[in-house]
DNA sequence: GACTATACGGAACTTACGTTCCGTTTGTCA
DNA sequence: TGACAAACGGAACGTAAGTTCCGTATAGTC
């Protein structure tokens, strides 16, 4: 995230601390970015972003040195909610309606954030360190998850993450671009998850 | 497809025909922007294509007055294919496994040739008429098919055919977004195919 | 209230790509 | 072989988006 000047109010020691209106006004670009980019995916001009923050486009380079520093920003926060999610399934002692709760989950956030897909889809081969970190993470939480589902008899045993990912994934990302409702990507989601479960 | 000068070789009466090195050319870069989107999706620039046909940009937009047209050329041929399967599947007796033979020739379809499902997902937004016209006889071919299969028993009875086709789609777009092979984006489109069915 | 580092705004620059233009080449027909 | 329309090549143009620059405004401090 470029470690720029302050992070939100800035840490103790070194640096002077961020201007009042600085502060507003990073706050503003957040979520300015965070609305234009969730509702129009990656590909909105930078400008955008500035007028909806009521903010010229110099000001948000110097809170965000590059576009995708702040796609970054923005993105980071929406993989730690996935993350938390995760791992708060993980302690779950069924394992297997653990994972098909978090996909369930997972699919909420996609049809809400077109944005963070984007990412983890076409955007994501070129992503940044920090957000590759994190999608790692997920994918092992997940993982795990989904090597305890298998164990239990309650997962199909073929399959990996990737493929369990890219498949929830895919399937949200294609329903979005259809513009078909959240309640259909839903729908869809919980299908794949009968095609995941142990065939009888 | 523009109806340009020719097409191919020249229809009888009107326009003279068109002169040899053209006929060459065209044919030439037709492939070469076959193989490009192909591997590299829609967002190459002309100048690829035009080097790999070995030949001047001039030279393609003579033949193809925009990009455009000459990406709709090429995504036409693969939607008649993709046509023709559903088509030939549509005769079959039982429809359940020719639906799902269907699904699996899609996807083979799909992992050899990224630029369509670049064109039936993201970029499908701002088609031009005779690709939305293929895609709707498609989907018409494949809901005749997905109707029967439901109404035989063999395929889970709350399911539209915009899901289906999101489904398999974006289960190839991600598994090639994510640098997942053929054999393993199959696979994933044989999970959905499993979770497609009624539920025992 | 004055001073200064910080921040702001938005015009201007850069780059990438689609598309056009036009001087040159070449196939075709007499 | 000569003439001419057709086709070619690729430099040049237009536009859109990311990024930089710098003169101006202002919060914070004494």
């Amino acid at each position: 995230m470029t470690t720029s000047a302050t992070e939100t109010a800035g840490r103790a020691g070194e640096a002077r601390p961020q201007r009042a209106d600085a502060v507003i006004n990073r706050k503003r670009i957040l979520e300015a970015a965070e609305a234009v980019f969730s509702a129009e995916g990656v590909n909105v001009p930078i400008d955008r972003v500035a007028e909806r923050a009521g903010v010229g486009v110099g000001t948000v380079y110097r809170h965000f040195p590059t576009k995708e520093d702040l796609f970054e920003a923005i993105v980071l926060t929406r993989l730690e909610d996935l993350l938390a999610a995760a791992r708060a399934e993980a302690s779950a002692t069924a394992a297997g309606p653990a994972l098909f709760s978090y996909l369930e989950q997972f699919a909420r956030h996609a049809s809400a954030k077109h944005d963070l897909f984007d990412a983890l889809g076409a955007a994501g081969i070129d992503f940044k360190e920090h957000c590759s970190d994190k999608v790692d993470e997920m994918k092992q939480s997940v993982g795990l998850l989904l090597t305890r589902a298998q164990e239990e008899g309650s997962v199909r045993p073929d399959m990996s993450v990737d493929e369990l990912i890219g498949l929830v994934v895919g399937t949200c990302q294609a329903a979005g671009q259809a513009g078909l409702g959240d309640e259909i990507s839903q729908h869809m989601v919980r299908i794949v998850c009968d095609g995941l479960r142990v065939p009888t």
